[in-house]
DNA sequence: TTGAATTTTCAAAATTTATTGAAAATATAT
DNA sequence: ATATATTTTCAATAAATTTTGAAAATTCAA
């Protein structure tokens, strides 16, 4: 296989993969250009090797920024602006965790505490399932959010880096 | 907060919440709808709570057993068929993660080790950068991949399990 | 300043995805 | 067997999302 086709095929499949994960398709394939470009792109290569335009670019790339997998990047002499992706995996894995923890977990949370809350006799049987169902969506939450803590932090502390540097 | 008001809020925040998670949000809704109902609940029953057409709980409700996180139940003197969902929120999400792993993670991977394999001068930039690029993927991929398929066994094993009640 | 290059915005169009509802298929009781 | 209840299918429709492209805003050099 030649890197041209290769290039396409993993484009294409990191878009459709994005988009399983609340991602949408052109982000994720701007991304995936992004992480196999060795040098920072401009507007304009992106424009040319995905065929979209302009503004889908733009907005795209603003995006990713905002979730911080992507930055701008000046460079010197350059009257454009170029872009550049985090190529450390890990590092992309974690602000993708990071990122989705704060704008859906976290907000989750939040709410079901609130539900738990509720008036009625806790012995009906109706107020029973829904006082256990969302108590129980809420303990594992809570323990996913802290074990999601643990790893995003990993990459800041020495201790927990080295333990687990065993999955990078 | 009463009752029918909580719970018209948990199902639209679950459906909501579920659109982020590549399923799609009456799908969502009939399961939390499942989730809190104490006992099982008909087509009918779907239909009126959330008012939606029969085809569409047909479909959406075919989909969650599908996705194992929904049973078919036979009330004996009972005419019409009867859904019942899961409640143990850990099982669920070992499910969820058993599901996607196979249909989004396995495929990936198995994707990835093909491209990987391609022509060129592994010192050219661009050829580096992409299989650098698609390794680091597919070995953070791989790692993931182990990590989940113990979760999934957690349940099946004695050892695991009782390490992971921890996150219970 | 002025003007050219570049980026951003956003209403309209295109595309994709979800929903309906009625007809067909299936299952069950008499 | 026949009638009735129930489920399933799927073409048509509706809704939601994405994309375009041209105008407006911004940036920067001279």
């Amino acid at each position: 296989m030649k890197l041209s086709e290769a290039k396409a095929q993993f484009i294409s499949s990191w878009g459709a993969f994005g988009t399983h994960w609340g991602i949408n398709r052109t982000m994720a394939q701007i991304h995936a250009l992004l992480l196999i470009s060795p040098d920072p792109i401009t507007q304009d290569d992106i424009m040319e090797q995905l065929n979209i335009s302009r503004g889908n670019v733009n907005m795209n790339t603003r995006d990713l920024v905002d979730w911080g997998l992507v930055d701008r990047v000046l460079i010197p002499g350059e009257r454009k602006e170029f872009f550049s992706a985090e190529k450390d995996i890990w590092k992309v894995a974690t602000q993708i965790i990071k990122e989705r923890k704060k704008r859906e977990l976290d907000p989750m949370l939040k709410l079901l505490g609130q539900l738990e809350k509720i008036d009625g006799d806790k012995k009906e049987k109706n107020v029973k399932q829904f006082v256990d169902t969302v108590s129980g969506i809420r303990k594992f939450g809570n323990q996913a959010d802290k074990m999601l803590d643990v790893m995003i932090r990993a990459d800041e502390s020495w201790f927990l880096g080295s333990l687990l540097k065993f999955f990078k």
